[in-house]
DNA sequence: CGGCCTCCCTTGCGATTTGCAACTGACTCG
DNA sequence: CGAGTCAGTTGCAAATCGCAAGGGAGGCCG
C-alpha cells in the first residue's frame, strides 16, 4: 500500500496539521499509537484490545514503521514506540483532555495521566515558552512562519 | 447522516481519546476546524481552500453543528467556534507542532503561534499543573480514573 | 421584471476503503 | 504428533469518498 490516507492527499497545503493528519489522520490509526502508549506490542492483543480488523491493523502498523514512528523487533514482531512515535503524546494528551471534559460520563474520565517527576496528576496544561503564562482557548493568534508562502502571507496579514 | 464514523464507532472502549475521535475523528474534520480557527466563515470560502468535495463538507459542518463544536448563523450561513470548538486548540495546536518538527521542509514552519499576553511567539507546552515543571514525552504515567471499569483498574495496576 | 450571477448545498454515480470471514505459515505447548 | 496461538494475507460485500451536475434562494443590472 502506498497512499497514506484514502483519494486525495492533504499533502499539497502547507500545513503542519494537514501533513500531520496525512500521517497519522486515518481512521484507527491514533487509537494505535494510544494501545503502544499503553504498553501494548503485540499484534494479536492490539486488534482484540480494540476490535480492529487484522488487514487494518496490519497496514496501520505497517504505515507508522514505514515513517519511523513505531519500530518492529522480529521474532515474535514487538511494535515500539521510536522517540518520533513518543513526540506524539501531546496529540494524544490533548484528545484525551478534550473527551474527559465533554465526553466522560459522570463517573469522571477512566484514565488520568500522573506526572513521574513529582507523583502527582498532571492536568497537562499550555504555557507560553516566553513568558511562561497558561494559555487558553483564546490567547493565541497567528503569524506567517519562514515557510509560508506568498499567499499565506497575504492572508495571515490581512488577518489571521 | 447519522452516524459520526464510518462502520464501526469507537463509542464502546470507555476511552476519551476514542470518543473525540469518534466525533472529531473523520477525514477533513480537524482541518476544517483549522480553517474556522483560522478566521473562515463561509461554506464556499472553505470548500475552496480544502479542495474538499460540497457533500463531504455539508456534512462535516452538520456534524460539528450537531455536536455543539460550531455554531450556525443563518441567512446567510456563517460558521463559528463555540466554547466547546475552541477548546479543542489543544489538539490543533499538538498536531501541528509535531508536523512543524518532523514534516515542515528547510524553511521552517508555515505558520507560527503568538501569544496575545506578551506579543512574543508562544511555542506552547505542556507543564504539570501541580508542580509547574515541563512534561517531556516520558514524563508520563498513568493510573485508572473514577471512570475506569474494573478491566481497566487491572491492567492498569498491572502496568501503565 | 427578466436574465445572469454567486452561494450553499443535494443528488447520482463510480472509485476507493473498510470490515468480516476464511485461510496460510510459523511457533509453542503438552 | 495434535491442538492452539500468533501474525498476518486474501477475497468479497457494504459503506464512504470524490467528482460532476443540478437546484433553489438571494443579489445585481438593464
Amino acid at each position: 500500500m502506498i497512499s497514506a490516507m484514502p483519494y486525495r492527499s492533504f499533502d499539497d497545503q502547507n500545513c503542519s496539521i494537514a501533513r500531520t493528519l496525512a500521517i497519522v489522520g486515518e481512521r484507527w490509526t491514533l487509537l494505535v499509537l494510544r494501545e503502544i502508549a499503553l504498553g501494548r506490542r503485540r499484534f494479536e492483543e492490539i486488534r482484540r484490545e480494540l476490535g480492529v480488523a487484522s488487514n487494518i491493523l496490519a497496514d496501520r502498523l505497517q504505515t507508522l514503521t514505514d515513517h519511523g514512528i513505531l519500530e518492529r523487533l522480529d521474532d515474535p514482531p514487538r511494535y515500539r514506540m521510536t522517540d518520533k512515535g513518543r513526540d506524539l503524546q501531546p496529540v494524544l494528551t490533548a484528545l484525551m483532555r478534550w473527551g474527559d471534559r465533554y465526553t466522560a460520563g459522570e463517573d469522571g474520565p477512566p484514565v488520568v495521566q500522573v506526572h513521574k517527576g513529582c507523583g502527582h496528576d498532571a492536568h497537562p496544561q499550555q504555557v507560553c515558552a516566553h513568558c511562561g503564562e497558561t494559555i487558553g482557548p483564546r490567547d493565541l493568534t497567528l503569524r506567517a512562519g519562514p515557510g509560508a508562502n506568498e499567499r499565506q502571507r497575504e492572508q495571515l496579514a490581512a488577518r489571521g
